[in-house]
DNA sequence: GTCTATAGAGGGATAGAC
DNA sequence: GTCTATCCCTCTATAGAC
């Protein structure tokens, strides 16, 4: 276990982490993360460089185990079914419970850090465009592919936006987010095991559904692409 | 035109959206948002008592007319069909478009103010759990209720967990967000009508899925509710 | 590796002239 | 309604003792 080797490091990530998600990451600052974690402020200079190299090590921490564990499902599907498609419903498991896994696991975090990746991508961009650009944009690539081959009636540009879809879905019902509490249901929103089983259908619905027409034989009425806003509209 | 009333209020209004989007909320002084409206620093205090005012502004100039016509549009359903169930394309549709308008309209603020929405609640919590407690959950639960009548065959809590997954593809997808971007497609993010045409097969195919089976069939293995994680886990 | 003390920058808000 | 000047606060980061 890492969290027995630094404990004054992993209680900070820890701390970090949780104020993070709960009030934001600007909102947070050193002496709140240092106070919590019972730890002297000037220790997260010393063990992070700086507040940013902590952001960083806070969501590395999470999403790395997370995209190897992707990398790892997607290859084994591809070593199992080889040229033959495989099934929609076992790529998405594959891509959804490494993510779940994460959500369900409180001692490494857990939803909390769903909440925080939830949050969006606003406020740790730099981190984003980092993992993106570097592993993330390649095993999802992957994904797409597998997808493909099991799904030649939606077209490739049609399966982009699914997939878009899919990670706006996931990301929401993993969060065990405050929404779903008042849409005024019995559903507990902690229940991992349980939002894995209602999403998986309904990904694989939505994935394998009709693709819209091509033709505009239903127009929404909506502007398409209009002009820069510009300064100040 | 609002727009026209004051100029001084819509500026600052604008910018602030732009910045708040941009690079956040707790991150975005009001001397840079003061700075890019060109109005004086003193300005946004004199028209909304504070920067937590504004930021109340902010999502109430976009985010009221998207319930009024959620209201509309239910309610001219409801009237439509009467007892029997309306379709759930119409449902789906009722819902999705408010919102796709919003999203379309760049001179309304468009897909800036989408980004700021799809950006998450932990940096405008106070204001949404307003919303959220006056308008939008009874709302919701109308969109709700029309939906169970024309899916008998799906459990009521099911149905909660779905109208979640919903929520965070259409979030997710009507932003134009970097996702899209990333995932090497030639879809253009900016393009709304084409994400509408998208999204509604997708989400209808995705509430009309078969429900997962009751039984433990198939177990993911993720612990359904652990011990609070504690102070610092 | 941990602590105290503080430098140095930038923030929100306001008083008071115009 | 608009502007300048300024108060007072909190923040990050660091220097230097232990």
């Amino acid at each position: 276990m890492k969290t027995v080797l630094n404990p004054t490091k992993e209680r900070i990530l820890s701390a970090a982490e949780l104020l993070f998600a709960e009030t934001g990451i600007a909102t947070t600052s050193l002496r709140r993360i240092t106070g919590r974690a019972r730890v002297n402020l000037a220790a997260v200079n010393y063990h992070f460089g700086s507040k940013d190299g902590l952001i960083d090590a806070v969501y590395e921490r999470r999403l790395g185990p997370v995209t190897d564990e992707w990398l790892a499902n997607i290859e084994a599907l591809e070593n199992r079914y080889g040229e033959s498609p495989a099934p929609v419903e076992e790529i998405v498991e594959a891509f959804v419970l490494p993510v779940a896994r994460l959500a369900s696991d409180e001692v490494r975090g857990g939803r909390i850090f769903m909440r925080l990746l939830a949050q969006g991508y606003s406020e740790a961009r730099h981190y984003f465009e980092k993992l993106f650009s570097s592993q993330y944009q390649h095993v999802l690539d992957r994904y797409r592919q597998a997808l493909r081959q099991d799904l030649p009636h939606v077209p490739s540009d049609t399966l982009c936006w699914r997939l878009q879809f899919l990670l706006g879905a996931m990301t929401q019902g993993l969060s065990g987010g405050e929404l779903l509490r008042l849409i005024e249901g019995k559903a507990d929103p902690k229940d991992t095991e349980r939002a894995v089983r209602e999403l998986i259908p309904f990904l694989v619905a939505g994935l394998r559904a009709e693709p819209p027409p091509e033709s505009e034989e239903r127009s929404y009425g909506l502007s398409t692409v209009s002009a820069d806003p510009g300064e100040i509209a």
